[in-house]
DNA sequence: ATTGAAGGGCGGAGGAGCAAACCTTTTCTT
DNA sequence: AAGAAAAGGTTTGCTCCTCCGCCCTTCAAT
């Protein structure tokens, strides 16, 4: 890159930092056909919407989403050609998330050479709630967590079941949490991670060790214990990277 | 909210969560032209970018930010008929950034609604830099954020200043923890935050005693003690939390 | 049979963004 | 002194996204 030794005479003061090459990086910005593409059918594949629900009717759903309908049918015709949605017309119709759904596509390059970003911010996003949810979380939040949990323990055998649980489970530590913006990066980051390791084998044992972590790291957020929470909860996520770090390059 | 507890029949099966309202939310998706002023004028205001700095020729910086050159102008356009910089034509010249930098407006009726939120960001983005840096820290980005604290303590008496230096250590621990996303979150969150505290008087009292926090988080950083870099980076930040807490409403 | 609630389908208006020029100013080189 | 080079400033036209409004079709409930 940056050819000869040019030195800019006069920089900060502090030191020689150059954050330059974060500030001037390219802006991304996604249109809202994306990024409805993106939201609907992250949470459809992370079982937020479950298979066979229905979805609002598309004149209220966009005023929710404060799009036109015109761009909502975009995106939703976008879903329903790769098979998350279907839609049935006349009255009591509407659109449905599909029933089996599609299998889910291998990562993208790119998903995989980012890998160690993707877990990067989902330690940050994991930390804070369960920080947050250990000083906020209500007994019939933390109530609806353990039956999840309960319900994880059932599905040793089935990674899709599992991950599916798994998911509801850290969301639900997130909306315990009482944040909207950690809420919806928490949904973000674990649409990427399903992305990532719904691919990869998980044998019985590793899903059994990360049960007992969950059902630890649930006492000690009941407990308020925000500070051995935070300390589970890192030890939880590492057998997540360890794994991936085995199977991706750039570990 | 909801009116009448109608209840859709088939819901998901673990639970009685509705998570929608997060799924739902409005899509608004930022313009290139307005993320491009977020991005430039965030990093001025937080001295990312020092006065009398230059920035890239047009036609770079608008190939690295990867915008057309008209866009970019718009945004040059919006900075500088605020006064944060301003340009100069011919050979030699260029864009810079302000010296005497614009007076800082007061922070609108939505970010003071929302400032509870940002706290929340700001501790997972915090917490999970704390944590990755006390991994992954270079010994020279250490010293570094040392000469920064030194500064620190120099600056007791000028808000401003020390401010601008407290930015320069938490984006510095982001940067030391080497990872893109983490400090492009840690850099939105230190404009939100300095948007919200900038008017408030702050105490030297109150800075010193931030102060040995800084020294303290660093020496764990160092250590390579991760738990108690978070630790310490917990009560740091609520320091500041509980002066918000103190003059903002919603508390 | 009628009605109402749902999806499906235009077509035009407005604006954001892009691309490729060209102009003007200033400084450096020859 | 002449010219090249490097910067910001300007213009034009095009494309695509998004919005808005209106109408059509389907089909269960009445």
């Amino acid at each position: 890159m940056a050819g000869s030794g040019r030195s800019e005479a006069r920089t900060a003061s502090a030191g020689s930092f150059a954050p330059s090459d974060a500030v001037f990086a390219p802006v991304r910005s996604q249109t809202a056909f994306e990024e409805t593409v993106d939201r609907l059918g992250t949470a459809i594949k992370l079982g937020l919407l479950a298979p066979g629900s229905r979805l609002p009717a598309e004149r209220e759903l966009c005023a929710r989403l404060g799009i036109a309908r015109s761009t909502l049918r975009q995106a939703l015709t976008a879903l329903s050609q790769s098979g998350h949605v279907f839609a049935t017309r006349g009255r009591g119709g509407g659109t449905f998330v599909a029933d089996p759904q599609p299998p889910a596509v291998p990562p993208s390059q790119q998903m995989l050479a980012r890998w160690r970003e993707t877990c990067d911010q989902r330690l940050a996003v994991e930390l804070g709630a369960a920080l947050l949810a250990s000083d906020r979380a209500l007994p019939e939040e933390l109530d609806a967590l353990d039956e999840i949990a309960a319900a994880l323990e059932q599905a040793l055998e089935d990674f899709a079941a599992y991950r599916q649980a798994d998911v509801l489970l850290h969301v639900g530590l997130a909306e315990a949490a009482h944040s909207a913006r950690l809420l919806r990066a928490m949904t973000e980051v674990q649409g990427a991670m399903t992305d990532l390791i719904s691919h990869i084998a998980h044998p019985p044992e590793v899903l059994a060790s990360s049960n007992s972590q969950h059902r630890r790291l649930l006492a000690a957020v009941r407990e308020g214990d925000g500070t051995r929470a935070m300390a589970l909860m890192r030890d939880h996520l590492q057998g997540t990277e360890h794994i991936l770090a085995g199977l991706l390059p750039g570990g």
